[in-house]
DNA sequence: CGCACCACAATTTTT
DNA sequence: TTGTGGTGCG
C-alpha cells in the first residue's frame, strides 16, 4: 500500500464525515469531530449545544474514532475511496468506521428529565432503534439504575425508597423537633443545605462531626448530631435523599475495585451536559466514570451558571482543563438565536464578570430591533403595559405563547396574572404547585410507598390517620418512641399495638390499619398495577371521605387521584413494565411532568432560573430594579452579584426577536412600598443597544383611574365628564375595512359569548376596544383581530349612539 | 380531633 | 400582600 493511497483513503474518509455533518459550523465540527481524550465545550447561549451534543454520540457510533484515526485497512480499495467520496451512505459509513462504539457504551448525562428525553427522542430520529441502548440519562436516574443493582454491598435493600425533597423536610421536621432545637436558630431549610453541602464535601456524619468541633459557630455541633440522626433514619427506613442517590453511588465505585472497573470498562465515553451546573459529587461521579479512558465530554457555559444556592460549583468548568490532562477547549460562540442587539446587550452585561472564560456571541441573523426600557410608575402600570404590548402583537396576529415574562421572584407573577387576567390573556404560571406536591398525590403515592416498603416510617405517618382512622397523634407519638426504642420500624409496632399497653387505646385500629395494608400489599403481588391503585383508592377510604362533602376543593381532588391513574396507565403502557417499584421510582425522580409544551396558545410566566434553556420569540424582563433584580442578598457580595449577573444574562439571551426590560419607579412589594433605582445590569447594556421609552404607556392614564379597584370597566364613571379621547369615530386607518362598531354597540363573539362595547382607544392604527361580556366579563380586544370573531348585533341599545 | 384564628416570614429550585 | 405553621377552643 503507497503512502499516497493511504493518504488519499484518509483523506476520502475524513471528508466524508466532513459532508455527513456539514451541517454544523465549523466549530461544531470540530466539536463532533473530536473522539478522544477529554473535552470541554464551552457554549454560548443558543449556540446548539445539544446539536452538537447529539450529532457527537452519532459521530461515535457511525464511525467510531474515524475521524482522528489513521488506520487504514490492509483491504482497502480504490472502489473504497470510490464510495466514501460518492458522500454519505450506508455502506460508506461501513467502510469508513474504524472501531465505533456500541451506544450501550455511551452514557449522557443530563441535569433533567426533559432533557435526557429530548436528547432520547433526537438520538432515535438519527440512529433509529439502535439508539435505545445509549445510556441518556438524569445524574439521579443512572443512580438509581447502578445503585438498584448493587445497594447492598452499602447496606441497603435493592428496593430502597427514594425520598424527594418535600420527604427529606418532613424527616428533618420531626427531628429538630425531636432533639428540641430552636427554629431560628435551626431552620430545617437552613440544617437541610448545611447537611447537603456536607455531603458533597464527601463528609459523613463522623467527618463532620470532627471538623464540626473545631468550628466556632457553636451550631455546627448540633448540626452533627442531626446530620447523625437524619441518616440513621434514612437507614432505618431504607431510604436514600436525592444527594444519597449520587453520593452512595460514587461511594460504591470508590470501595469496590470490581463496580468501579465494571462500569469504567463498559462506559467508553462519558457526556456531560449543563456542565456548569454540576456539584463536587457530580463531578466526581462523571471523572470516576470516565476513570482510565478519560473520553469525557462536558457542554457547558460557566456565563449561566445560576445554581451556586444549590451547591453547583462554577470551579467544575473553570479548572476542567487542569483537571483532565490534555483536555482541549472549543468554543461555541455563534448564537442561532438571537438578533445582534439583542446579544450585544447581553455581552454588555456579562462583560462585567470576573470569574469567567472569555466569550463572545455572535450571530448572522442582523441587527433586529434594539432591546427596550419601559419605566413604570408602579408595578400595577408595568404589568397591565406588559399586558399592553401583548395585545398589540396579538392584533398583528402574533400567537401568545410567543410571549414570555421572566421576573426573579414568584410573588412577581400576581399583578402580571391580574393585568392579563382583565385583558383577556390567556396565560399559564410555570413553575407553581407542582402536580406531585399536591396533598392528595402525595398521600395516594405513600400509601404505594409503604406497600413496596414497610419500613418506610415517615410516609407511613403520613397516611395512618389519613382518612381519619381514629389514631391520635398522641398514640402515634408513642408507637413511635416505642419503635425508636426497639429499633424496629413503625409498622412492626402498629401490627403488634396490642402488646404494649401504652398503646391499648388506639391498639384494634392501628391493627386493623396494617390489616388492611397487609391484604393490600398481597393484591400488589397478583393484580396490576392499576388494580392496586383503584382498590388503594377505595379500599383506604381515601376516596370516601373526599366524596363526603361535595366542594369544589373536594371536586379537584378526586379528579387528581384519577389523573394520577392514568399516570399509572401510561406508565405501563409505555414502559411495558408494571411493577409497583418502576412506578414509584419514577415518580420519585419525575416532577417534571407538566411541561410547558403541553399547552395552548398562551403567554408563558416564569422565573429566570426556570427560564434557562428555553428561548421566545419575545421575552418581558420585569422588575428590572435595584434591590429585587439584583436582589437586595446580593448587594455587597461581590461573588453574589456575579451570579445575579450571569441570571441577567440567561434572561436576556432568552429573547429571540424582542426584548422588553421593564421596571417601576415605586413598587409595593410584600406590603411595603419602595422606590429603587433601575437595576444595575440596565445600565451595564451599552447605550446603543438599548431603547429607553420614557413616555408611559399609552393607557397609563386610564389605566390608573379604572383598573385597579373596578371589576367592570363599564362604570359610569369612566365615560362621563372629563375624559376627552372616547372615540366614537369607526376605524379607518391601517389595510382593510374595518367593521363599523362603536361604543355601546352590543356584539356576539365566537368565543365569549354577547356582549357591550365599553370604551375604543385609537392604537397603532387600531383600536383598542373593551368589551363587558355577559358570560366571561371585560375583555379588552384590538377591534381588527376581534372583528373577524366578532358581529354586531342589531338590536342596538335603547339610544343610539352615544355623544 | 378538627377547625379557626393569629403571628410571622418572604429569592432562585433541573432531581 | 400572601401563604404557612402553630396554638387554642368547641
Amino acid at each position: 500500500m503507497t503512502e499516497t493511497f493511504r493518504h488519499r483513503y484518509i483523506q476520502a474518509r475524513r471528508e466524508l464525515i466532513r459532508r455527513d455533518f456539514g451541517f454544523l459550523n465549523p466549530e461544531q465540527l470540530e466539536a463532533v469531530m473530536t473522539v478522544e481524550g477529554p473535552l470541554l465545550l464551552l457554549a454560548g447561549a443558543g449556540s446548539g449545544k445539544t446539536t452538537v451534543l447529539i450529532n457527537r454520540i452519532v459521530n461515535l457510533i457511525r464511525y467510531g474514532s474515524a475521524a482522528e484515526s489513521d488506520y487504514v485497512p490492509d483491504t482497502a480499495t480504490e472502489e473504497d475511496i470510490a464510495v466514501m467520496q460518492a458522500g454519505p451512505s450506508e455502506e460508506a459509513a461501513r467502510l469508513a468506521a474504524v472501531d465505533p462504539v456500541e451506544p450501550w457504551r455511551i452514557l449522557a448525562i443530563t441535569f433533567t428529565n426533559k432533557a435526557a428525553d429530548e436528547l432520547r427522542s433526537r438520538l432515535e430520529q438519527a440512529l433509529g432503534p439502535a439508539s435505545d441502548d445509549v445510556w441518556a440519562q438524569t445524574f439521579h436516574s443512572a443512580c438509581v439504575r447502578i445503585l438498584r443493582r448493587e445497594a447492598e454491598r452499602l447496606g441497603y435493600s435493592r428496593s430502597f425508597t427514594i425520598y424527594d425533597t418535600g420527604d427529606s423536610q418532613s424527616l428533618m421536621k420531626r427531628i429538630l423537633k425531636e432533639k428540641d432545637l430552636d427554629e431560628k436558630m435551626f431552620p430545617y431549610r437552613y440544617v437541610l443545605s448545611v447537611i447537603s453541602s456536607a455531603k458533597d464535601a464527601r463528609q459523613d456524619p463522623e467527618t463532620f462531626a470532627q471538623a464540626a468541633a473545631k468550628a466556632y459557630d457553636p451550631r455546627q455541633k448540633h448540626i452533627a448530631g442531626v446530620y447523625k440522626e437524619y441518616q440513621r433514619q434514612l437507614r432505618e427506613a431504607d431510604a436514600m435523599d436525592f444527594d444519597d442517590l449520587i453520593s452512595n453511588t460514587v461511594t460504591l465505585l470508590e470501595d469496590y475495585e470490581d463496580v468501579r472497573s465494571y462500569y469504567q470498562r463498559r462506559f467508553r465515553h462519558v457526556l456531560v451536559d449543563e456542565y456548569q451546573d454540576t456539584n463536587n459529587l457530580q463531578y466526581l461521579l462523571a471523572s470516576t466514570l470516565a476513570g482510565g479512558h478519560e473520553n469525557i465530554c462536558v457542554v457547558g457555559d460557566d456565563d449561566q451558571s445560576i445554581y451556586k444556592f444549590r451547591g453547583a460549583t462554577i470551579r467544575n468548568i473553570l479548572e476542567f482543563e487542569s483537571r483532565f490532562q490534555g483536555a482541549r477547549t472549543i468554543r461555541l460562540e455563534r448564537n442561532y438565536r438571537s438578533t445582534a442587539h439583542i446579544l450585544e446587550a447581553a455581552n454588555g452585561v456579562i462583560r462585567n464578570n470576573s470569574k469567567r472564560k472569555r466569550k463572545r456571541l455572535w450571530t448572522e441573523q442582523g441587527d433586529g430591533e434594539q432591546p427596550a426600557l419601559h419605566i413604570a410608575s408602579n408595578e400595577h402600570e408595568e404589568a397591565q403595559f406588559v399586558a399592553d404590548c401583548i395585545l398589540e402583537d396579538f392584533a398583528k396576529g402574533v400567537p401568545w405563547g410567543d410571549h414570555a415574562v421572566l421576573y426573579r421572584m414568584n410573588a412577581q407573577s400576581n399583578q402580571l396574572e391580574y393585568a392579563f387576567k382583565r385583558s383577556g390573556i390567556p396565560y399559564r404560571v410555570y413553575g407553581g404547585m407542582k402536580f406531585f406536591d399536591r396533598a392528595e398525590v402525595k398521600d395516594m403515592l405513600s400509601y404505594l410507598c409503604v406497600l413496596a416498603n414497610p419500613a418506610d416510617d415517615l410516609r407511613l405517618l403520613r397516611i395512618v390517620n389519613t382518612p381519619p382512622r381514629g389514631i391520635g397523634a398522641n398514640s402515634l407519638e408513642k408507637a413511635v418512641a416505642i419503635a425508636q426504642e426497639n429499633g424496629m420500624p413503625l409498622y412492626r409496632v402498629l401490627q403488634n399495638a396490642g402488646d404494649y399497653p401504652e398503646l391499648q387505646r388506639s391498639a384494634s385500629r392501628m391493627r386493623q390499619f396494617t390489616i388492611l395494608m397487609d391484604e393490600l400489599r398481597s393484591l400488589s403481588e397478583q393484580e396490576p398495577l392499576d388494580t392496586l391503585y383503584d382498590a388503594v383508592t377505595e379500599r383506604s377510604g381515601y376516596l370516601a371521605a373526599l366524596r363526603e362533602k361535595n366542594t369544589q376543593e373536594n371536586i379537584s381532588r378526586i379528579e387528581n387521584i384519577g389523573e394520577l391513574k392514568s399516570n399509572i396507565l401510561s406508565f405501563i403502557k409505555e414502559t411495558g413494565d408494571g411493577s409497583l417499584h418502576g412506578f414509584l421510582d419514577q415518580v420519585a425522580l419525575y416532577t417534571d411532568l407538566d411541561n410547558l409544551e403541553s399547552g395552548a396558545d398562551a403567554v408563558v410566566m416564569m422565573t429566570i432560573h426556570s427560564a434557562k434553556g428555553l428561548e421566545f420569540p419575545t421575552v418581558f424582563l420585569v422588575g428590572a430594579e435595584e434591590g429585587i433584580f439584583p436582589g437586595l442578598r446580593a448587594v455587597g457580595d461581590p461573588e453574589e452579584m456575579e451570579e445575579e449577573r450571569r441570571l441577567a444574562y440567561v434572561a436576556i439571551t432568552r429573547a429571540m426577536r424582542k426584548l422588553w426590560i421593564t421596571c417601576a419607579r415605586q413598587r409595593m412589594l410584600f406590603g411595603r412600598t419602595s422606590s429603587n433605582r433601575v437595576s444595575r445590569f440596565v445600565e451595564e447594556i451599552p447605550p446603543e443597544h438599548l431603547r429607553t421609552d420614557r413616555t408611559a404607556s399609552p393607557f397609563s392614564g386610564q389605566r390608573s383611574e379604572g383598573a385597579p379597584q373596578s371589576r367592570s370597566p363599564l362604570s359610569a364613571s369612566r365615560s362621563a365628564g372629563r375624559e376627552p379621547i372616547r372615540p366614537i369615530l369607526t376605524p379607518s386607518s391601517g389595510q382593510g375595512p374595518a367593521p363599523d362598531f362603536r361604543v355601546k354597540d352590543r356584539v356576539e363573539h365566537i368565543s365569549f359569548g354577547p356582549g357591550v362595547i365599553t370604551a375604543m382607544t385609537p392604537m397603532g392604527g387600531d383600536f383598542l376596544v373593551e368589551v363587558s361580556f355577559e358570560k366571561v366579563g371585560p375583555k379588552r380586544l384590538m377591534l381588527r383581530a376581534a372583528a373577524t370573531k366578532m358581529t354586531k348585533q342589531n338590536d342596538r341599545d335603547e339610544s343610539g349612539d352615544a355623544t
